[in-house]
Formats: structure tokens, sequence, C-alpha cells
DNA sequence: CATGAATGAGGTTTCATTCAT
DNA sequence: TATGAATGAAACCTCATTCAT
């Protein structure tokens, strides 16, 4: 049986692309949580099979490695960037760069907040993929900082806000939203996901408003 | 197989306390590089033993597995907490909250970006260590936490600082110097760490100060 | 690490009853072989896989150890005396116990010889079972020695022997059967073990005829 | 250091005969205690050493390899053949065979019996052994069953006894003796040392005497 | 002579992956 | 397509032995 090869480079054996996309959907989905409780190194492929009711054979039709799981999971918590630039530059030109701002923290923190686990996990497990791979999540990881880059220019440009470094403080805002997932075992004790957008919008506000 | 086992709870064959420390710091020197470059996953014991200069043997004389000397970069990486403490309380005696604050952040961040290897490695493999350890690093890392309340709540006190949720704060600044490590990939294209320093310090003190 | 375990508490990743069954027979039988030709300390996993044609991952698939194997091993040496005490006690009331002793002799003996490699590797490898294990062991060796108490009993009920001591000449004649298999090196050069089965039962029976 | 070789075949740092002889004998005392509890795959050199209050270069000074102590301890619990038969020869010429054979195995269970763990530990470990020493084992071994042949044939000859094989019965006897040590798990539960002797004095004596 | 730190080959066991069914 | 038994390379760790002190 010879490996055909889909456009993400991840081998499968069918070639009924709806079915592997269904199939890798699945996969990905039930392997997050499997992963994120257990540990990608710490859980192996029977585990993992038996976890997410599927066989190791099953599996291993769909995906080409172990490591394709996890490339698919971490891609999968990343590929936005284009997704928010497009909705961000439609809204400026009706809204004033503050309140894109505003509903961007939203947005963004309540999207990581949703995938808690998968961001976390991705935090824990880019650095043990390939690095072909990681120069692919970091590209996808720059459009976001890029994304929120754009807004912060905007608002700068209108004397909205005063920023010294905008690349920097747009990094600063990607990350405190990363970080609900990330250091979530202690951010949990002190406040709901609610009020941490709320209040890291007041705190990000009051230091960029001129 | 009788093993002696010293206050860390980690086994070693030698009695000589005295070498214990000083192989054991050689170990977890030498293996921090090693692992931030090729992995902790990624290198074996055979690998790590002829990157450091040691046998296998040897490295096991003075560790009991793989994973303690994991815990012994970790932990190093974190046991500061009481050493800020006390620093802080003598400082803020004879300076203002903003000034502590600030040579805090330049210190603190110093520090971590002296570290930046094993900081960045920490986040990483802090979950792949066993439960009861995990306990052990978290429990130091809310002292750094702690340390960074103690200036914030003086200056809300002298009136100097305006912040409504302080444990976010001292969160988001104890996080933002670690990202100078985590995400270096990205920050040492944008700034030096001193340029990183100034102007964190620039965004934390305009989003706190009254 | 998840593997489910059947009655004997020995870990296996199958659960396919049957499968487990009969691998594990084959496992048990070939490498009684192989660990009696040149030892069980002697021999590695890699060798002993080679040597009963499968590899070590599947001997691994029916089995938790090593040490789980040298169990099997031992105790289908053992595990008969229940099946004993039933014929004697059914023969005992047909027969004299002079002829039913003569029989077991005769019985056990063979029993015994056709299985004298197990049977020495028993008695030199008990002892490195953990104790756990050692404690099945000895139970089930009491019980050959309980079945054949069960005709000495009857015979000096019925006056047809005299012993002083039942527990002891039932012991004898169960070890004086294990020594063909022990101390065969030796015996072999002296009789056959139809011989030895003969002279053996003529010793026996002069001893206790009253 | 060049290694010398002293008569046992066995290598030694030391040219101190003296020396050599009674450090050799405290290791095997000492090794036989250690190795009887824990077992000989079981114990390693650290922890031999430990037990015994050595240090682990020390032992190698008197001795070449660890099969060198279980070498020397199996010896020792054999190597009385040719004494046992002196002290026969010269006590066939003054008393019966039934009273010598009755010194007989009172002296040799006794002595067994006391070296009880030495005895037990030779049968289980002889085949670890290399086949070299192997047969100084089992020659020695032949002795002890010789010694009593020449009892049982005196007896024989002078009517006293009626037996068909005297060789299997003088090894039912020693082997016999054996059993003491190696199936003390069971024995010590239903008699003593002095009531063993008797009770199997008493059986024997009943299967051969005409 | 005595010590015990150091060595590294080799032990047992795991696990990603394959492939016959 | 789906299964899970089988594979064997490679992982972690042990331990008999050596040798500088």
């Amino acid at each position: 049986l010879r490996r055909t090869s889909n456009k993400d480079g991840i081998r499968t054996f069918s070639t009924d692309t709806e079915l592997v996309e269904s199939r890798r959907a699945e996969i990905v989905d039930d392997a997050t949580r499997v992963f994120v409780k257990k540990g990608y190194h710490e859980t192996n492929m029977r585990e993992l099979a038996h976890e997410i009711g599927k066989s190791v054979g099953c599996i291993y039709h769909y995906v080409g490695s172990k490591q394709d799981i996890l490339y698919l999971i971490i891609d999968k918590t990343n590929n936005r960037g284009e997704h928010w630039i497009e909705g961000i530059e439609s809204s400026l030109k009706t809204m004033s760069a503050k309140k894109v701002l505003e509903l961007f923290i939203r947005e963004y923190y309540t999207y990581t907040g949703i995938k808690q686990d998968a961001t976390a996990f991705a935090y824990q497990e880019v650095p043990s993929l390939e690095r072909k791979w990681q120069k692919e999540i970091t590209d996808a990881a720059k459009q976001d900082i890029e994304a929120c880059s754009i807004i912060l220019r905007k608002g700068v440009r209108t004397g909205e806000f005063k920023i010294e470094n905008i690349t920097l403080m747009a990094h600063n805002i990607i990350v405190l939203g990363h970080m609900w997932a990330v250091r979530n075992w202690y951010l949990k004790k002190i406040c709901s996901l609610d009020e941490y957008i709320n209040q890291q919008t007041t705190i990000i506000l009051r230091s960029i408003t001129s």
C-alpha cells in the first residue's frame, strides 16, 4: 500500500479527502484532551487509541506519525491571524481604535480561554516539534501580534494612544491573553475569565491612553 | 538497593555531602545547556553523559533518575522568592514604592534574563514532572508574585499607585519578566534585554501610577 | 500505562483470554527449556526471545516481566495438589492403602520425572521470586505432601502401615520424587527412572509396612 | 599492579598468604549470611560490601570476582568427604555397621544442620557456577555418598543390612540430610533437628535392617 | 593496605510503527 | 476500512570491576 500525501504534508492511507478531514478532526480534538491531561510524551499510542476510542491502526490511517498529531493540535490553536486582521480592518473604519482594541482583547482572550488546554499545551510542546514545523508555528504566532499591532498603530495615528514600542505592546497584549491558559493554575484562584478580561483591558488601556 | 537520600529526597550513592553538592551543581548546569539545546525528551542519557563529559554511571551516582535532573534544573530557576522579599522590605523603609518597583523589575528581569534558557525550559517542562514536584515548583513560583505584591501594596497604601487587583498586577509583572526568556525567539528581534526592561518598566508604571 | 491483568495478576496487553493462554503456554514451555539449559539469570531477554522464536516485544505483550515467566514456570510444576487428592480418595475406597501408595509413587515420580527440568529449575529458582509468590509456591507444595499423607493415614488406620511421624514420611516420599530431577546429574548414572521408582517404592514400603 | 594467583586459582592482590586466608574467611562467612538472606543475584557488590563492613575495593583485594565468593561459599559446604571416610573406616573396625551408620547420620545431619543456610544456598546456586567449578563441586558431593556407601557395604557384608541398591540408599541418606536445610521452611514446623535425626534414623534403619 | 568514585557494557522494558487478517 | 498482535531499536538504569588517592 502506497501512502498518499495531502496538502498539510501529513501522510494518509486514505484518498477520500472528506473522510480524512473528519477523522482527523476527531483525532485531534480527542487527542488534545488526552495529551493535555496526561502529557504528550507520557501518553503512548496504545493509551491514546484506547482513550479516544479508536484502534492504533485506525489512527495511523489518517495521520503519519505521533508527532503529526502534535503538529495538528498546535496548528489548530494558531491559525487565526488572517481571520482577525480582516475583521479588524473593517472595524477600524467605523470605530475608534480604543473600541476596536477592547473588542479585540475580549474576542482574543475569550477564544484563547475556550481553547485553554490547547493553548497551554502549545506553549509546552512547540519545542519538541521538528524545526521545520516550529517555523510554521512561530510564523502563525507572529500574525496574532501583527493583528494587534494594526489596532495600536491606528490609535497612535489618531492620537488616541501614546505608545513607545508598538510591537512590544502588541506582544504584551497577546501573551497576557495566553497567560490565562498557561498560568491558569494560579489565575483561576484570583479571578474568572470575564474578570480577567475586564481588568487586563483596564490595565492595558491605562498604559497606552494618551 | 541501598541508596542514601539527602534533604531534596533525591537519591545518591555517595555520603560525602560536599561532593554530592558540587557534582550535582556540575550536572545541573551542564544538563541545562544540553536539554535547552536538544530538548529534555529528545536527549537520551548516553548523549547527555557524553555532552557533559561524564559517564552515565557517574551521573547516576549523584542523581536517582533522569527526571531528578529535570527537577533540579527547574528548582534552581525558582527558589528565590524569600531572597527578594528580604531585600524589598528593607528597601521600602528608605525608598518610594515606585523606586523599589523599578529596582525590583530591573533585578528580577535581569536575573531571569541571565537564566533565560533555564526559565524557558521550566515553562516547557514543568508539566512533565511528577505531581508531587509540580506542587513544590508552583509554590516557589507563588513567592515571586508575593514579593512583587508587597511593593504594590505599599505603593497603594502611600497613594503612589492606584491598582484594582494587586495580585493580578503582580502576576503580570512577573510573567512579563519570564516572557523575555519564553518568547525570546520573537523579542530578541525587536529589542535588547536592557531596552525590554526600560520599556516594560514605563508601561507598567503608566498603568499603575495614580 | 494501561495494562489489563488476568486472574494470575500477571499483566498482559491483550484482552483475548484464549490467545493469552495459548501464547503464555508457548512462552512458558519454551522458556523452561532455555532457562534450564542456560540458567535464568544467565539468559537475557534478547537471547530468550531469539531462542523461543518470538520478539522481545511479543513476549512482553503476554507477560509483565522476566520474573513473571519464572513464576509461571515454577507454578506449572506445582499446581497439582488438588488433582492428586481427588483420585486418591476415590482409589482408597476400592484398594488397599499399600496399593494406592504404590500407584501414587509411580504416578507422582513419573510426572515429576517428565517435568524433570522444570522441577530441578524450581528448586533452584524459587528463592529468587518475590516473597508474595514464594508463599503461593510453598502453599502449592504443601498440597502434594497432604495428598500423600492421606494415603499414609488411611494405611495406619487399617493397620497396614506403622508410621511414627506421618507428615515427615509423606515429606520424604515427595522429596525423594523431586530428587530424581534435582540430583539427576548423579542418579542417571546409577539407574533409570523406572528402576528408581521400583527401588524407592521397595525402600519406602519396607520402612512403613507393619 | 599484577595479580598473583593462589592454589585455588582465585586471584588476589596480596601475596601474604596468611592475610589472604583470614580475610577470605571473613568475607566468605559474612557473604554467606548476606547472600542467604537476600539472594546471590539480588545482592550487588556495593550492598555486600556495606553489609559485611568492608569496602568494595577491599573485597577485590582478596577475591577476583563476585563468582569467586560464590564458589568459596559452596566449596566450604562440601569439602568434607575425605574427612568422614577416615573416621568411618576406623570406627568400622570396632563397631557394628548399624552403630556406625547411626553415628554417621547424627554427625552428618548435625553438621549439615549447623551450616543450614550454606547448604540450602549451595543447592540453589551451584547451577550458576561456571562448568569447571560445577565439576569440582559435584565431585566433592560424590565423596559424601561414597563415605556413606562404605558403611552400608560393610553392613551388607556382615549381614546386618539387606539393601538392593547400595548407592541409591546412600544417596537417599545423604539427600535426606540436605533436606533439613533445603526444606527447612516446611520441616521446622513439624519437628526439631534432633527429632528429625532420630526419626529419619529409625525410618532408614527399618528399610535396610535384614 | 584500604577506599569508594568512576566506568560503560549490557540488562530489562517500552513504544512508535507496521501489516496480516 | 479497521484491528491489534508483532516487531526490534532504543530508552533508562544497574552493577561488576578498576584505579587514583
